[in-house]
RNA sequence: GCCCUCGUAGCUCAAUGGAUAGAGCACUUGACUUCGGAUCAAGGGGUUGCGAGUUCGAGUCUUGCCGAGGGCGCCA
């Protein structure tokens, strides 16, 4: 936000440093001062140009050294237009900002960039997001939930920084799993149908959930038993085969079945605002997969062992001359012809470069899977796309229950919409109790918007690599870092703005700020930064955790400073101003992270 | 055996190599005739798993142990 004057200032540090023989000093980097009643800026710079000179052969303390050189670069400054002062402290070069001039271009920005405040320059690259690969014939999960919303909230962030962003969904339609619920579905179910889209695609999953119990081995089985499973079993395996040659009846059933799945995924991308751009589905990925084994096998990469009855491999490691073993050797191609979850991948990967020319490809997909994009990333290089080295795969952990892991085949799963209606009714009970004024049409939409909300920043405010266990009461708090408590604090803006009519176009700061407006204009001027951070380390968290640091340095204003009742007409505009700026920042990053921010709760 | 991720307050988690390691929950105390108390203010709480190395500076980077979870040629 200060760039411009920080650029020339850092200018004219590399100049004195230069002058006093130091030329390689590394990017001058600023960061904030720590909070001393009036914020600024330092840089650290003397340490690494007194550290230079001592590698050069000079005998210097480093530390003495850089406080020398920091108070020789400080009185070469002198005090730039918008700065108040310059000071050398630790070696560090502080400048201090004119606190008026600052405060009035941050609120002034945050408050007339409206939804665009924050928003990155177009840096003309297309980014891929793909997210929300749940298979079909199984129910949304509570894990579903976090790779999706983890996925759109990702590519939100990106979109904002000012990337080309295409979110790409992979539903996982085809195999043997997918297939043995179709066949459960023919042999004991056939011609039935739920009514309702949800009821639908429960009953698949759990049609499916049976499906797998019929070709489990069980622990003391009995002869009859097991002649029974190994019966299913072969049938099931039939219609596998007679699913890959084509054959109508079965191709038909699949696809209805399979519309069930999709059309409940459908309702729940609606429900939390997803819109997908590219669905790619792994059957039609199929077909294409198998052109690129003959590829890999005329070019040397791939290895094929079909003739002694083995697969289709490629040697990864030998490839890359690696001793100890880390990528391994991948198998690409069954031995009887068929394709496996690695080969549709490259394919996919190819489409994505080719088709839709995309030079950044994010996979957000569950941690248990590294090895797996290792291996596709590792292979798209050896074939020569250059941009292999731009995928990327954002791994995050599990959900689990306190109980133990989730599987959709045992059937032990916490569905995402039984958790979004349990969220709905404790909002409501939340409101019957807090605000009963409202009317049944706001309760209706702000349960939403609080519950979902709540669901969702569950999943955002921890990093992506750590696991999480399911529980009621922690994923559906309300208070403390929640979504709620940032959600009632843009309420709060809300309703004072909503009291004082309007907002006035300009005001002044050119008096004794306090404390909560400094910090709270300080976390406004860094949403810019927050933004491109997020964004370019793929990590959510950095803006679930900002937009809490902004309610809680607003609740914390509310508090200790009145706005409409201010003690002055300059003041009372000033605050409003910097209420309106906050109202925004908080609106927009809580649309980043897929959180609607209610006028009301 | 090899690879990946992780180990920070009683619990759950933060912290672009930088200044005094921060929040929430829980616990204790205080604040509603004041812009909405789903809030705020204050308090106790830490050898950042252990050792070594790199660096002016390490929770962060390298390495060796210890511990947890995940993965490893025809599942996805």
């Amino acid at each position: 936000m200060f760039d411009q004057e920080l650029n020339a200032i850092a200018g004219t540090i590399a100049a004195s440093l230069a002058e006093l023989g130091i030329p390689d000093v590394s990017e001058i980097k600023w960061q904030p001062t720590p909070f001393a009643g009036q914020w600024g800026v330092g840089t650290n710079i003397c340490f690494q140009a007194a550290a230079a000179e001592a590698r050069s052969g000079k005998k210097v303390s480093v530390p003495a050294r850089a406080q020398e050189l920091a108070a020789l670069v400080a009185d070469k400054i002198g005090a730039p237009p918008g700065f108040t002062r310059v000071v050398a402290d630790k070696a560090y070069v502080n400048l201090y900002f004119d606190t008026a001039t600052f405060a009035a271009r941050v609120v002034n920005e945050a408050a007339s960039g409206g939804p665009d405040f924050g928003r990155g320059a177009p840096r003309g690259e297309r980014v891929m997001v793909e997210y929300a690969q749940p298979n079909t014939h199984h129910s949304f999960h509570i894990g579903h939930a976090r790779n999706a919303i983890l996925g759109e909230v990702l590519a939100r962030i990106v979109e904002f920084a000012g990337f080309d962003t295409v979110r790409a969904s992979y539903p996982g339609d085809m195999g043997l799993t997918v297939i043995t619920c179709v066949w459960a579905y023919a042999r004991f179910y056939k011609g039935q149908e739920p009514q309702g889209v949800h009821e639908r695609g429960r009953w698949i999953a759990k049609v499916y959930h049976e499906a797998h119990k019929l070709v489990t081995a069980k622990e003391g089985e009995r002869p009859e038993e097991q002649a029974q499973r190994e019966a299913y079993d072969a049938e099931r395996r039939e219609w596998n085969r007679r699913w890959d040659a084509g054959d109508p009846e079965v191709r038909e059933l699949w696809r209805t079945t399979r519309q069930w799945s999709l059309d409940e995924l459908a309702d729940i991308l609606r429900t939390l605002d997803i819109k997908i751009d590219v669905f790619f589905y792994e059957s039609e990925a199929d077909e294409p997969s198998k052109g690129i084994v003959d590829e890999l096998l005329a070019r040397g990469i791939a290895v094929d062992e079909r003739a002694e009855g083995g697969p289709v491999i490629v040697k990864i490691d030998e490839k890359l001359g690696l001793k100890k073993e880390k990528y391994r050797t991948a198998v690409i191609l069954r031995s009887d012809g068929t394709t496996l979850y690695l080969t549709k991948d490259l394919a996919l990967a190819k489409q994505k470069f080719e088709q839709y020319h995309v030079e950044r490809s994010i996979y957000v997909v569950d941690v248990r899977q590294s090895l797996h994009f290792q291996q596709a990333f590792k292979i798209l290089e050896l074939w020569g796309f250059p941009q292999a080295a731009k995928c990327y795969h954002l791994a995050y952990g599990t959900v689990s229950l306190p109980e133990g892991a989730m599987s959709s085949r045992k059937g032990n799963v916490i569905f995402f919409t039984d958790v979004a209606d349990e969220a709905y009714r404790r909002v409501q009970a939340v409101i019957a109790e807090k605000n009963p004024g409202l009317t049944p049409e706001q309760r209706d939409e702000v349960s939403r918007q609080i519950g979902l909300g709540a669901i969702a920043y569950t999943m955002l405010s921890v990093d992506n690599t750590k696991d999480i266990v399911f529980d009621w009461d922690s994923a559906l708090s309300f208070d403390g870092q929640t979504a709620p408590y940032i959600q009632n604090a843009h309420v709060r803006a809300n309703s004072i703005l909503r009291k004082a009519g309007a907002v006035p176009r300009e005001a002044s700061f050119d008096y004794p700020l306090t404390a909560h407006e400094v910090e709270l204009i300080d976390l406004l001027s860094r949403f810019p930064a927050v933004v491109q951070q997020a964004a370019l380390e793929y990590k959510p968290l950095h803006m679930a955790t900002y937009v809490y640091e902004l309610a809680r340095a607003f609740h914390s204003f509310y508090h200790a400073a009145q706005v409409l009742a201010a003690e002055s007409e300059q003041i009372k505009n000033a605050r409003l101003r910097l209420v309106a700026a906050t109202r925004q920042t908080l609106a927009n990053g809580l649309r980043l992270l897929d959180i609607q921010a209610p006028e009301v709760m």
